[in-house]
DNA sequence: TGAAAGATTGGTAAAATACTAAACAATCGG
DNA sequence: CCGATTGTTTAGTATTTTACCAATCTTTCA
């Protein structure tokens, strides 16, 4: 499980995006990057990414910026990781491609679908909603809105 | 999940010391470079850091070569996978570093914690004996001693 | 002793990563 | 309609990682 630093601006971002939910308000890049330190310019093409998966929906102009494009319920962190990362397929190539050649490889390649398959399941298992809702039953001395 | 080349190569080796389990001949760098089309220079760097990690053994010499350090039952993928990648942990770097900053990114962090733990979990599910028996009792033509 | 194996070191080309910069386009308040 | 404010797009780039290769050294056994 190795996670890049565009991965989880993604995810912070998102989590942003879905504590400002019930607002009708977008959020601006400028915002998330205030609250989170992260690299402006980085976080453009992060969210011009989670749009294009269909993650998120933007306002332009004045008063713009990003908004979730569905229920942060019916968001997970598989959404997030499949928009920055791509499908799930060809990472075992070359043991793939080996597959054919070998019993025992093939048997490999199978052993290895199987722990992606479990990552994608708990992946899945995590929606937005539940993390705003955890980050509100702890203890917190600071609210939103 | 993401596999590096070199992962796939260190499980595939592993994977062929493990049907050498039983002889108790070292199996030489070239034999599996053969068997897989490992390239060469890179086998030995992996071979190297499978035996740091205390997965492999070798022997020196003419005659000599690699074996598993244990038996195949108690070698799994993810014994593989640390010795190549290292631990789990600092993987989520910049979640962490602002997870003291921000409730929400502390649950974040909880979050991919998780996940990874789930991973392992899963990894380490897979032992090389599984694999062996596995690639066994399918029907396959071809025969190791 | 000398061939055959691994051990160690040092490199390196190519790709991915993590950004930055700048010009462009759309929106809205006045 | 003007201009400030926002997202959009494209291009570029420094750094790091990846995936190797080559050469030299060390150990072992016949």
């Amino acid at each position: 499980m190795r996670l890049s630093a565009k991965i989880e601006y993604a995810a912070i971002a998102v989590l942003e995006l879905a504590q400002h939910w019930n607002s009708d308000e977008p959020v601006r890049i400028r915002t998330i990057c205030a609250a989170h330190g992260v690299p402006a310019g980085f976080l453009v093409q992060i969210l011009l990414q989670l749009k294009g998966a269909g993650v998120v929906t933007s306002t332009r102009g004045a008063a713009g910026g990003y908004q979730l494009a569905r229920s942060p319920a019916e968001i997970t962190l598989d959404d997030v990781f499949r928009a920055i990362e791509g499908p799930d397929e060809l990472i075992t190539a070359i043991t793939a491609a080996r597959a054919a050649q070998s019993r025992s490889v093939s048997v490999l390649l199978d052993a290895w679908k199987e722990v992606a398959a479990n990552e994608t399941d708990s992946l899945r298992a995590v929606t937005f909603a539940d993390l705003v809702e955890r980050s509100r039953v702890t203890s917190n001395p600071m609210y939103y809105i």
